[in-house]
DNA sequence: CGGATAGTTGAGTTATCTCAAATGCAGTGG
DNA sequence: CCACTGCATTTGAGATAACTCAACTATCCG
């Protein structure tokens, strides 16, 4: 059903290690860890700033050792652990965040605390790309795993990404996935059951980590809570329980520790494309 | 809730008349109506192409009667009547569906015929600002009244609107806008009763027609079927016209023809503030 | 006038929710 | 190392919002 969009960079090698800066973290008292700690090293391939030289981590690509990205551009990387905020939903922001390492969560909630989440965001993702044009996108961001996040300044980002037209051609395809996305979300909470529904975040989640690289075999690291996948999927954490249970029960899953492999991919596949 | 952008477009004056070249309708074949129905006249205040004087209907902004409107850039008008379907889900395209007259829907599908209306696209609308990047959108659009369609050049059209910084402006404005309405939507079907979706749909119809100066006093035109609200909604036509006879039962709305009334917008609020 | 489409209403079903209690598990301080 | 606290997960029982099916009526359009 999804146009699959396999040409999004394609590289396939991990990234370097960067030295990052620690910085103390505004809303979250004690986020910690120190700048060598692997839980935040970025793996941050297709990261737009990063291709358009901006990122103070990365040279150009392909200019090796030239113009080593130190590209005029203010930014600042920011450690957050597990389950801290990292933008509140009306924070206005001088600066678009995009995650170096690790996996948050963008929802909008009501004021009863019932929330939806999303979009997950994957390390070398900006949080939107909205954040290039606007200040405040109503949405709350929070790590889900331990995260590292860069904050660019927004107006530099922005020019640097239109004045390249190569970036705006990545630019449009990043705000295009963004879209079909969130359409095949809505499609999802109103049209699907709630085992399809897991199944395709599931199946989601693994294929866009498997396109960076950070899938092993059938397995990836899964540091979701079964609370987080009721809310992006629009259920109850009590009923994801019971489903998931369920696919264990059929063998289409494991899910050990912080760990996920999928045991059954067909079986998961009929799920995914349930109609 | 909703950071309402109030500025958008604040003009108030009613569009004056165009020719309309007529044009035959691929997709469907008895589209007809001349070029001087009223159904068909624009009233397309604040559309961007317009803006970007690129639309040969108009002049530029404030440019009265110099460089009248006549960019070179490609565009074909086209006119379709209600419920006929004016861009398929799969087609991929190089121009950028903008409505000029009438109210359009565009929505995603599964196999099996359910749909989600994830979008309503009133007079100088583009489809979606994802248009002026990517040729496919996986969205289908279709006229809900009759409707009046303006297909401008891809390419020309980006290049117009990149290259004038208001406009680049205007650009991340209308993406924030989709995408704060398609996260409310996705909140709407996951975590809000249907009284409370299909009191904000309305709700949100009539506020976009207010600004644009379509509304007369507590009235709007509503072309919508039951079954159409229930697509917007999640929910089934049966369903719909249950609670739609709840609402008039109360006293909060007529619906007579295809005419909406709103009797008491305070109950009305009451059910878009449901928590 | 007749056929098709849209809306209405009622009866019965079901997917998902709520509430509640039990278990497991991770981190903390003694 | 252990008891303790808080969070996450599991399981069951009962409630309910929304669904399906079906028949009927109203409205539109040729």
């Amino acid at each position: 059903m999804l146009k699959t969009s396999e040409s999004l960079s394609g590289g396939s090698a991990l990234s370097e290690p960067v030295a990052l800066r620690r910085h103390p973290t505004p809303g979250a008292e004690q986020a910690a860890s120190t700048s060598t700690d692997p839980r935040y090293l970025p793996t941050c391939n297709g990261c737009i700033a990063r291709e358009a030289g901006a990122c103070p981590g990365f040279g150009v690509k392909g200019e090796a050792s030239s113009q080593r990205g130190f590209v005029q551009l203010q930014s600042q990387i920011q450690v957050f652990p597990a389950r801290k905020p990292i933008l509140h939903s009306r924070e206005e922001a001088d600066f678009v965040p995009v995650i170096c390492s690790g996996l948050a969560a963008a929802s909008v909630g009501l004021p009863n605390g019932r929330k939806q989440i999303v979009s997950f965001l994957l390390a070398g993702e900006a949080a939107s790309m909205n954040y290039l044009f606007e200040p405040c996108a109503g949405r709350a961001i929070e790590a889900v795993s331990p995260v590292s996040c860069r904050k660019f300044h927004r107006a530099g980002l922005r020019e640097a990404v239109l004045k390249n037209p190569a970036l705006v051609t990545r630019l449009g395809r990043a705000l295009s996935e963004e879209r079909e996305r969130s359409d095949q979300l809505s499609l999802d909470l109103s049209r699907r059951p709630a085992e399809a529904r897991i199944a395709r975040l599931i199946a989601s989640l693994f294929q866009r980590l498997r396109k960076k690289g950070q899938a092993q075999d059938d397995a990836i690291d899964f540091p979701l809570r079964q609370q987080q996948l009721a809310d992006a999927t629009g259920l109850t954490a009590v009923h994801v329980c019971k489903i998931l249970s369920r696919f264990r029960a059929r063998g289409l899953l494991r899910l050990d520790g912080r760990r996920l492999t999928l045991l059954d991919r067909k079986g998961l596949q009929e799920l995914v494309e349930w109609h």
